[in-house]
RNA sequence: GAGGGUGUAGCUCAGCUGGUAGAGCAACGGCCUUUUAAGCCGUGGGUCCAGGGUUCGAUUCCCUGCACCCUCACCA
């Protein structure tokens, strides 16, 4: 039998074979030199003899009797290695005939250039650090013509983020997006630090959720034997934090919102919230677009991308368009101050009608996502929505039925979300009270009065300017990620039932919840 | 939630109008001391996603379910 419960019973096979020869096959510790770049680096023609130590999974081998090549990968990359039985000895030999592709192995000796050209260890030792039991995916590359060209690819979406660390083993481009990821975020808090902001932390377990629209995560402690939610948003907790002092304060940290799943969205995602104290949303747009063009610069050097089909220069300072400015060039209605009926009739009109029993703000808002998101390719900030929309946001200044606010689209992609905060705790209690009106009507996603937020703005908060960014969106920006399971690490899948023996069962039922 | 697509060996994929399956790589065996996508020769390997139906016979046709992908809807 060469099922899969055969290549891994071989395995095991070997492994004992293995133990039989006195050899640990997982090891404790192993002494590094190099790192495979490093090797290949330290390597130069007629210089004297240059000996490394490496360490690394065995990813491909060519076994020629006494003699085999193979290459060995670490996190730096890889290096083909050789393996002569006169060198390494019979014994170490007698281990490498049990090696499979997947081994994690520790090699000793000398670099050289191959007949080929290929810079290579000569493995005058070698040691097993950890045995494998699982065949991985055997990927081939060649390059050609500067092309690289790959040969049975690892491709089964739903394997690879259910099994992302074989992903990661088999295919070198995603190890890069994540090692991006990680700098953007690394970026993000730099820029934010060196202009003396405060990274803080807020409850994920909140008894009361608020800050945004969406259906939360339900939760329950039980010594308090009570309901909590997971947070949907940081806001309002970051601001209360205003109120005490800190002039500004921001939090990367997961949000969790109980909607559906597609390539912009996971239940669990990355959010960005900044607050600066005695600053308003013209302050804000002004540092969005900074801190982009900074991190892009930082991660890749220039300000230019492409994405999709797209070219976008995140150099240049973004259109700034007011909302009914945008709805009207692009859809031929002007509706601002449009009472619900005329409203209603316009989406329709448009084609954009939602379901149910719509009321102002939804209607402004299918004819905004419907129509307007989508064209807004190049760097955009959309400024001054409809109060209606926008519950925590400041009136505007001077344009009645509006408030200071602007969100960033690039790529048709909402990227984020800023406003001159709210902080006139008599207009803030009246908005909630509005949404309170439309959450008892049944509306799941409209906000809850949040008595000691109130309080807190009654104790005064500061002009302040507030922004969201979803970090997740912006990683896939600047790695050009079709899709934001590909900048999650492990993206949220429905369960899969494997059993222990190691057979794996392709699924069966699960009660739903 | 709606529509479409996919599910075959460890991996990547063929498999026509129904006759219980193939290839390459990997594995295993043999030969083999400088090979590279894969050294050469050979061998084995399958709950064809699951369950039901039609049929003498189903990987193939039909129904149901499951998972994933795409589009739309919902959703910041």
């Amino acid at each position: 039998m060469e099922s899969f419960d055969s290549l891994r019973a071989q395995r095991i096979e070997k492994l004992e074979k293995i133990r039989a020869l006195e050899i640990q096959p997982y090891a404790y510790r192993f002494n590094r030199t190099h790192r495979a770049q490093e090797a290949l680096a330290a390597y130069s023609p007629g210089a004297g003899e240059c000996r490394v130590s490496l360490a690394g999974r065995l990813m491909s081998l060519r076994r020629m009797g006494k003699a085999s090549f193979g290459h060995l990968m670490d996190e730096s990359g890889r290096i083909q290695i050789y393996v002569q039985e006169k060198e390494v000895g019979p014994s170490s030999y007698e281990l490498f005939r049990l090696l499979d592709i997947g081994d994690i192995i520790g090699v000793e000796g000398p670099v050289f250039e191959t007949r080929t050209g290929e810079i290579t260890v000569a493995a005058k030792a070698l040691t097993l650090l950890s045995k494998t039991l699982r065949p991985l995916p055997i990927v081939k590359e060649k390059i050609q013509d500067d092309e690289k060209i790959v040969y049975d690819a690892f491709v089964d979406k739903e394997m690879r983020y259910r099994r992302r660390y074989v992903d990661l083993v088999v295919n070198s481009d995603v190890k890069r997006t994540f090692i991006l990821r990680s700098r953007i975020l690394a970026a993000v808090r730099r820029f934010l630090e060196d202009r003396g902001y405060l990274e803080v932390e807020t409850p994920v377990l909140q008894t009361q959720y608020g800050g945004a629209f969406a259906r939360p995560f339900v939760t329950h402690h039980n010594t308090l034997d009570m309901q909590l939610y997971l947070r949907i948003a940081d806001e309002l907790y970051l601001k209360r934090l205003v109120v005490g002092g800190f002039e500004g304060v921001f939090e990367i940290a997961k949000d969790f919102r109980n909607e559906g799943m597609d390539r912009d969205h996971n239940p669990e995602f990355t959010m960005l919230e900044l607050y600066v104290a005695y600053e308003d949303y013209f302050f804000m747009m002004n540092l969005v677009e900074e801190m982009i063009r900074h991190v892009c610069l930082t991660v890749h050097g220039h300000a230019l991308l492409r994405f999709g089909d797209a070219e976008l220069d995140l150099g240049k300072p973004w259109q700034r368009i007011p909302f009914f400015d945008a709805v009207r060039e692009i859809s031929g209605f002007d509706c601002y101050q449009k009472n619900p009926d005329e409203l209603r009739q316009i989406a329709a009109r448009l084609n954009v009608l939602p379901d149910g029993k719509p009321g102002k703000a939804d209607l402004l808002d299918a004819i905004f996502s419907g129509l307007v998101e989508p064209r807004l390719q190049q760097p955009t900030f959309v400024i001054d929505y409809p109060i209606e929309l926008s519950p925590l946001a400041k009136k505007h200044r001077s344009l009645p039925g509006l408030v200071e606010r602007f969100e960033g689209y690039v790529a048709g992609k909402e990227l984020c979300n800023a406003f001159s905060e709210l902080n006139d705790p008599l207009d803030q209690r009246r908005r909630l009270e509005e949404q309170a009106a439309k959450r008892a009507g049944g509306d799941e996603e409209a906000m809850a009065i949040d008595e000691d937020y109130i309080r807190a703005l009654e104790y005064g908060l500061p002009p302040t300017a507030g922004l969201g960014i979803g970090m997740d969106r912006l990683v896939m920006l600047l790695t050009s990620s079709p899709s934001i399971r590909d900048v999650i690490f492990f993206p949220h899948m429905r369960p899969e039932s494997i059993s222990g023996s190691g057979e794996d069962v392709k699924e069966q039922k699960s009660d739903a919840v």
